[in-house]
DNA sequence: TGTGCCTGGTGATCCATTTCACAGTGCCTG
DNA sequence: CAGGCACTGTGAAATGGATCACCAGGCACA
């Protein structure tokens, strides 16, 4: 019933509201979060609605409780652990992206076949090898994956992280991934997205954006 | 009239059809692309229909047809060249991502404002500073541009790529950007994303898939 | 105390995309 | 040579999001 395109449009929205509540702004009109985001007045009002905010016609909505709100929705309260498989150039890169920007939702453990990359940080986040992949994401009860491994052992490692108990997962691999039904996968193929854009380079002014 | 996921589709198809043809497979049907590219038969047919693909209900599709009419559909037939602003952890991840993976889609130059990182190769793409971006861009038409620079600069980095000549972009910075019509741009907000499967990790199993 | 204006809330509508379903066609089998 | 089967191509229906448009309510200003 909650569309992800939904809790996308969240995150953004915290982030633009976060950006506000540290220039000083208490309340904000669904019109300039819209525009902020890219969207319109309207589709932040369904977005806010189905998190039960409400705004005031007068004042518009208050930018503090917007992001607590937000935060009720989306936060798991005690924090959540991410687990990073595949340490290579996207995997650091990612590390160093994430690397404390969001409290709640931080890298716990990173793993990577190589031994040369074993047993030490990455940003801030431990390296451990393979095999330990299984006990260590058990007991830290991880639930959520970021796959940044070569194409060719994309789907066995997936398969890996689904025995191990990991419920949802992000996967930079260019290949669509195999998932029991429960589990949530979200592909960031850049690949596609790299042609697609090159593609409409070409066709973007018969269509006016 | 031409949907981007469509265009994104076919780019994944023609990966899974260059995997199938190295293993020397010359024939497949829709619903065994259609498993492979995690989608159904008939998406499968109607988006080769819009390029013009047509199979035979024997023998199915001959996948070299199929890898030829994508690269037509898709391709500049001389080769396109992209230019990335941002060589901080993630743009030079997606240097070595990308480093000859598609020979019609290349990174012909990259930009950073950082005088460390001027004058010298990334990956195999040269490195020049802002100041030159403008004239580098116009010189070798370049019209699609990849951009991996911190939040705060974002708008303006865009503002300048589009004022060089930059048709469509890929936007790495977590923020919606403004660009006139007939610019074309694609976000890629892995905050959102890594979000949105977090969030999805505890609902999951209520919606199955 | 009105009156007008600007906003939020929300049912209704619109649109794009996906899926369904079936007619058409060639191979294969008996 | 005929019948059946499996697939393609495609109009039609369904689905799911986004957008529209209107009502209600509160502040501002007269």
């Amino acid at each position: 019933m909650i569309s992800d395109k939904t809790i996308g449009r969240l995150s953004l929205y915290r982030r633009l509201l976060n950006g506000l509540a540290r220039a000083g702004e208490t309340h904000i009109y669904s019109h300039q979060l819209g525009s902020s985001a890219g969207g319109t007045a309207a589709q932040v009002r369904r977005d806010l609605m189905v998190i039960g905010c409400s705004g005031s016609p007068a004042k518009g909505y208050e930018v503090q409780e917007l992001i607590s709100a937000i935060g009720r929705f989306l936060d798991v309260p005690g924090g959540m652990g991410v687990a990073l498989v595949g340490v290579g150039n996207l995997g650091r890169a990612i590390l160093a992206y994430f690397r404390g920007r969001r409290p709640k939702l931080s890298f716990a453990m990173a793993f990577d076949s190589d031994p040369a990359k074993t047993g030490r940080d990455f940003h801030g986040c431990p390296c451990y090898p393979m095999a330990d992949l299984p006990a260590r994401i058990a007991e830290r009860e991880i639930m959520v994956a970021v796959l940044a491994v070569p194409v060719e052992v994309a789907q066995e490692t997936c398969d890996l992280l689904v025995g191990a108990g990991i419920r949802s997962l992000l996967n930079f691999a260019p290949v669509p991934l195999r998932v029991p039904p429960g589990t949530y996968v979200e592909d960031v193929d850049m690949t596609s997205v790299l042609e697609r854009v090159a593609f409409f380079a070409r066709t973007d002014e018969a269509l006016g954006n």
